[in-house]
RNA sequence: GCGCCGAUGGUCUAGCGGCUAUGACUGGGGCCUUCCAAGCCCUAAACCCGGGUUCGAAUCCCGGUUGGCGCACCA
């Protein structure tokens, strides 16, 4: 079994995780969150929420995971988000119908699938495999397609992302924040992507978890107010030269920026508050990197882009998180998608006097003149240079169309304009991260067997493992277990007590007292509860409990008095087990 | 989507034409038990689905589903 193997084989059996739909056979491409893989989900969503929505102001919103057509056409997943594939009619063999005929177009990704088709003919292109003849290209689009309302209702699609959301809410969105740049918004939710062939358990799904937060800035301004916050952080970084090289290397965000290695400031602080988050909820810095996006592989309108890869131990460096600057592309899409201006107005610090050459039609006479033209022979003035409009006989044409027009019915002015500001469509910072695949990484990582020692006491028993799963204690979905040291009335009442007392503080508290104490102790290793609470006779004497540390094994005893303030320092405050009673 | 390999209680597994399917761990109930998977008793729990071959199929064949890997594809 190797660490994969391990980790989903504790998820299926404690309740992290389950393969969905199992009682019909299953279906691949979907995962169930069990009782704790939820809990755990939802504490790691916690802290994204902390980090982006309350300290970094991006408040979250919630648009529907099922988008109208014109939305992904806008944003090119109807067009884009699909490949030309191609079969072999000998072997069965799928190939991308544009990559077979590279060599030969220029541009072969933007041709239809009926040129394809004529290209593969006329070259005579057989199956690379086998040099079989090939089958009429297909498009198989990533986007799970639907029908709203009844009938030929109108398209809609399963988002692929949550980001459109954002997009589309922009002018709202400006308002809320009362027009002033930079501000972003949130979304953590579903998205769907029927991907031909999901694989690697919770890696590649159908259905996902994306938290994505666009950050909407001014193109000119992309220095970041707070970035000596993560001045000396460090990041393992593999830029694109380093990949040229084959090795990443550390360097300080300041260095990053100052070499120009990381595009710019704003860019460099996501990156950096990736990094934090990541390593908040458990991901071994060790096993953590930023890869930096080849030239060919970046979107054609983005300026820079980092992925943040996890180390596992089966599928080498799995993408996680992606950051890019996505300049204006999906706001000049949706701009144009829609006939509406997505912009905001950006006000000078001085007003600037503008010299403009202003064109006035007198309409009154025009009107009667030109009768249902006049409008647009007006605006083809208004297009005219002032050489034009000094001659005796005005000339336009519109339309292939030729009009005259007198000079009298055309004034035209040079003025000094006051021009206070301008609008401007903001750039677009975009990290966007995987949930489930960050998830599985925080198990994999956590994930440990020990070998504890056989007891000297008992002579012949052999070493045996301890497997612990060692979660951030902020991050594990149960906080504390409460543990009557033997099955007796007498201990179980005032355990269950103080159990309740901790349910009271918001601390997610299990009661447990089947089996021998040590054996609930592995149980609660297994799940990665970080203390537990032992109940015996001591504590019915001295009104004291025993606390045990998840890590260590170690043992302190405590006053039951102050146990649930205790418990929700050691869990939330970092306070540390020595200073929480007398060690044992 | 193609190819290769697999699918047996909750988990891991034995069986690979022949009576009521092996074992371990886990789970539940009880006894016992004063701190790290102890012991004893009881108990629950499985042949992925559908066809076929055969007197007889968990076992062989075909198809499907599903998991892993390789190819292809993919944020």
């Amino acid at each position: 079994m190797d660490r994969y193997e391990q980790v989903i084989e504790l998820a299926k059996r404690r309740g992290f995780l389950w393969n969905s739909f199992e009682l019909y056979g299953g279906t691949a491409g979907f995962y169930d969150y069990g009782p704790l893989g939820s809990t755990l989900k939802r504490r790691i969503e916690q802290i994204w929420r902390e980090i982006y929505v309350i300290q970094e102001g991006f408040m979250e919103i919630e648009c529907p995971t099922i988008g109208i057509e014109e939305v992904f056409v806008a944003s090119g997943h109807v067009g884009g988000f699909s490949d030309p594939l191609c079969e072999c009619k000998q072997c069965g063999e799928a190939f991308r119908a544009d990559h077979l005929i590279k060599h030969i177009v220029e541009e072969a990704d933007g041709l239809t699938d009926e040129e394809l088709d004529r290209t593969i003919a006329q070259n005579g292109v057989k199956c690379p495999e086998c040099g079989g003849d090939l089958g009429n290209t297909y498009e198989f689009n990533l986007m799970f397609k639907t029908q709203i309302g009844p009938g030929n209702g109108r398209k809609g699609y399963l988002r692929p992302e949550t980001a459109q959301g954002m997009f589309v809410d922009f002018l709202r969105l400006a308002r809320y924040y009362r027009d002033k740049l930079p501000f972003g918004a949130t979304q953590i939710g579903k998205s769907y992507r029927n991907e031909i062939s999901p694989r690697q358990g919770v890696i590649r799904l159908r259905e996902f978890t994306q938290a994505e937060a666009e950050i909407f800035i001014d193109p000119r301004v992309k220095t970041h107010p707070n970035i000596q916050r993560f001045g000396n952080t460090a990041l393992n970084l593999y830029s694109d030269a380093a990949q040229d090289k084959g090795s990443s290397e550390i360097m300080t965000v300041r260095e990053a920026v100052d070499k120009g290695i990381i595009a710019h400031e704003f860019l460099a602080y996501q990156v950096a508050l990736v990094d934090h988050f990541l390593q908040r909820v458990g991901i071994s810095p060790e096993k953590l990197r930023f890869r930096q996006h080849r030239k060919d592989e970046m979107a054609h309108y983005a300026i820079d882009c980092w992925d943040a890869e996890i180390l596992t131990e089966r599928f080498g460096w799995v993408e996680v998180v992606g950051i890019a600057d996505r300049t204006d592309y999906d706001l000049s899409a949706h701009a144009n998608m829609s006939k509406t201006e997505l912009s905001i107005y950006i006000e000078y610090e001085q007003p600037r006097m503008v010299e403009k050459f202003v064109v006035k039609p007198n309409m009154g006479k025009m009107g009667p003149m030109f009768k249902g033209k006049a409008k647009v022979v007006a605006e083809a003035l208004k297009a005219l240079p002032q050489e034009a409009l000094e001659k005796e006989e005005i000339k336009v044409s519109v339309d292939g169309e030729e009009f005259t027009v007198p000079r009298e019915l055309v004034e035209f002015t040079q003025e000094t304009i006051k021009v206070s500001g301008e609008n401007i469509v903001p750039h677009v910072i975009e990290p966007s991260f995987g949930i489930d695949r960050i998830l599985y990484s925080v198990m994999e990582h956590a994930y440990d067997e020990e070998i504890v020692p056989a007891k000297a006491s008992e002579g012949d028993n052999e070493d045996e493992a301890r497997i612990v799963l060692r979660f951030k204690k902020e991050v594990s979905p149960i906080k504390v277990a409460v543990l009557p040291l033997l099955t007796r009335r007498e201990l179980i009442e005032p355990a269950k007590e103080i159990a309740s007392r901790l349910r009271d503080k918001g601390l997610l508290a299990a009661y447990d007292d089947s089996g021998t104490i040590g054996r609930r102790y592995r149980r609660n290793d297994e799940i990665g509860t970080p203390y537990c609470i032992t109940i015996d006779y001591d504590t019915l004497e001295d009104n004291t409990v025993t606390i045990r540390d998840r890590d260590s094994m170690q043992q302190v005893r405590a006053s039951v008095d102050t146990i649930d303030d205790v418990l929700y320092e050691l869990v939330y405050r970092a306070k540390k087990i020595e200073t929480a009673g007398k060690p044992l």
